[in-house]
DNA sequence: CATAGTTTCATACAACTGTTTGAATTGCAA
DNA sequence: TTGCAATTCAAACAGTTGTATGAAACTATG
């Protein structure tokens, strides 16, 4: 009969710090520190640091997971079928809200997992492939909404929502300097809105051409610049 | 007159390992190693690690600067007002051929500032506002081309055009395993005509609108779904 | 209470990090 | 060649890291 208490400490204070300083730059003496623990305690509860690690990286994905998945349901109702735009709201809307909504509804856990993606640390690249079968359920729903839409560019459109979700979480400082402030990056329903409007427009766009436009052609081909001199 | 050969070799091994395996993975004497160098030969040179990882990042930044500026200059011609998508293309095409490109166009320089926007080390973070401005002449440029866009619009679509180009080359394996190798990701000028067109065409779509549309109306908020349980 | 099992703790350990040292070597000018 | 500075080198240094140990403290059952 354990009393998870200590491992419940050490995974919070954990997943704090690492969502707050990122993987390289926390030592398990600071993770014992912040949990109050001893430092003995990481690899009497976990095994070792890459374990915790792990742990974190999985349970806080479930997480993550389920509340896009909820909204995902949700938008298909009975009929099984969505419209794209609520299926990519449903898709990076969850992250948007944990890491740069309003203080209520930031997470930890969203914030630990971006975390998580940019920095890739071995323990958690080794898990990393649950992720894809995730995101797979969202290209289905994706392919059920637009059904005479290019799978490719199904693809590279959830590929493109996730990008821009992601990255503007990221860099949100480098996007709000070189603005001087003129992108609101409070208002994240907004940002969510014009993320979601960017992807179907491509996404319809592309559809409504009726065949994939060029992709590989001598016309695009061509419009490559001269090449410059060193 | 000193003779900067062992500088170089530092130099080129740190630039190629760290593009490689990352900054936590790659220790002064993994460089030396490839180097063929003397471990004190980096603090010699360069003082220490950290000014090492400073002057990689200020001399590869630089070259590729180059590269986007030429061909924004280029595509500015004498009018001082290019096309929109000549100028996304000069945005993200240096990088992505840089990265994605024919082995005969890829470059270690690219690839060490994919790396350095990524992980974001401390020696580096220092620097950054370097970058800042050197966006900012393709947004002055962005602004010429569509005076008509709203201005934060603008900013978005520049952030946007980046965010799916560097995360594009930082998860060419997400990708490709997600879509089963449908994407098409050896061809780099048809990816770099995606991200063009469909940054253009949120651009111009907004600004089509004759005003900035809703961003911050209450039609936006009512999209977002009803709180989930749990 | 006694005792067996679980959990905590201070401490030590071995490995690795960036950096420094001081002697050896080199290159070049006088 | 001689002399001097610049450069290279092997070795050691001090600090930090994750992990292991064995004793102490706790918990709950008999």
């Amino acid at each position: 009969m354990p009393s998870d208490r200590t491992r419940a400490l050490i995974l919070d204070a954990a997943e704090r710090l690492y969502a707050e300083r990122g993987f390289g730059e926390v030592t398990l003496r600071d993770i014992v520190a912040a949990a109050g623990v001893n430092l003995a305690a990481v690899n009497y509860h976990f095994g070792s640091k890459d374990e915790l690690i792990a742990e974190l990286f999985v349970t806080r994905g479930i997480a993550t997971n389920r509340k896009r998945l909820a909204e995902l349901k949700e938008a298909e109702g009975n009929e099984g079928r969505a419209d794209i735009k609520a299926i990519l709201r449903a898709l990076v809307g969850p992250t948007l809200r944990g890491c740069l909504g309003p203080d209520n509804e930031q997470s930890t856990a969203a914030h630990f997992m971006i975390r998580a993606s940019i920095e890739s640390v071995p323990p958690i690249r080794r898990i990393k492939n649950r992720e894809i079968d995730h995101l797979r359920k969202f290209a289905a729903a994706m392919r059920r909404s637009l059904p005479d839409c290019d799978e490719a560019d199904l693809y590279w459109g959830l590929h493109f929502a996730l990008a821009m979700a992601h990255q503007t979480i990221r860099d949100t400082e480098r996007l709000s300097k070189l603005s001087e402030g003129k992108c609101n990056l409070d208002d994240v329903e907004a940002l969510i809105e014009r993320i979601v409007e960017a992807c179907a427009m491509m996404l319809t766009a592309r559809a409504g051409a009726g065949r994939p436009p060029a992709r590989n052609e001598t016309d695009v081909i061509s419009r490559r610049p001269e090449r410059l001199k060193g």
